[in-house]
DNA sequence: TTTAATTTTCAATTTTTATTGAAACTTATG
DNA sequence: CATAAGTTTCAATAAAAATTGAAAATTAAA
């Protein structure tokens, strides 16, 4: 295989991936393309490659740049930004659970208490409020402990590997 | 609050945060719904109370049945089909994670396993490679620490949880 | 077996989300 | 300061996903 097919086809993996994973599939393609790219890029040379709008590509790089998974390069000489891409693929996990946690996660937790702590005014209510409650526990759970994750380093997780596989 | 209040909420908070999390929306919804019902009910109910189409009823239902997180009842002198829903949210997040794993993780692991393993034409391919397996490393131990979590049971994931947090 | 209740299917439609591209804006450099 | 290179915005458009509803298929009771 060479490097060209090679390319072509993990870009395609990953966007289908990353579109499954709250990621759209554009912007996991742009993360893809520079994750594999030995020098940093140009937006012109993001577009080219990925033969996306010049629009589109300013704003899922934007998207990416926010989230930490790329950063801004500048060449001496060359007016043009050049982005390249964070490849520790653990601090990119992390980095992609922080935002997703922040989106999702947390404004569904905020309304779960609230339900969960709002005046029953009858027993059905109450009855439906012990149930909203064990969600919520749990939901509370997973999101501690995506925290935890958020906050780690490689270590821990490969420790906590270790200890789950035994 | 009203257990009428209640119920509505619920279903918004939880129909929003199972579209974030590879759900569509009417198929949380659904399950929300089911989830707070003291009794089963038939898909015309689920229609009335969530106001959508039969053909989206039944096509949801179906698909939620497939994952398990749906049984079918049947009440002795009645035609009808009544659904409840799995309860237990430790096993419906169980259920959920199989169903993603099997359709979004095993293909993309699939693919970076023939791309790691494919051989090279040339250095720069070589190199590509050597990221892409970085990559596909990581995303086999999510996906082998994602089957534990599917295996397990209630208790494993809470031991997990006190470990991690100390 | 016929009939009526119930469930399933699927082409058409609606809704949502992603993408384009041209114009507006910003910023370095002569 | 003027200009051109570079970047951002956003209304219009396209693509994808969800939903409808009516017709077909299935099933249980008469």
């Amino acid at each position: 295989m060479d490097s060209k097919e090679l390319n072509s086809r993990f870009l395609h993996a990953w966007g289908t991936l990353g579109g499954n994973w709250g990621i759209n599939r554009t912007m996991a393609q742009i993360h893809a393309l520079l994750l594999l790219s030995e020098s940093p890029l140009t937006t012109e040379e993001i577009m080219a490659k990925l033969r996306i709008s010049r629009g589109n590509a300013n704003m899922n790089i934007r998207t990416l740049t926010e989230w930490g998974l790329l950063n801004k390069v500048h060449k001496a000489g060359d007016r043009k930004e050049f982005f390249e891409a964070e490849k520790d693929i653990w601090k990119v996990s992390r980095l992609i659970a922080r935002e997703r946690r922040k989106r999702e996660l947390e404004p569904a937790l905020k309304i779960l208490e609230e339900l969960k702590t709002a005046t029953a005014d009858d027993e059905a209510t109450r009855k439906m409020q012990e149930q909203i409650g064990t969600i919520y526990d749990f939901t509370k759970m997973a999101d501690s402990t995506l925290d935890k994750f958020i906050q780690s380093n490689n270590t821990w997780f490969l420790k906590l590997f270790a200890n789950m596989m035994s």
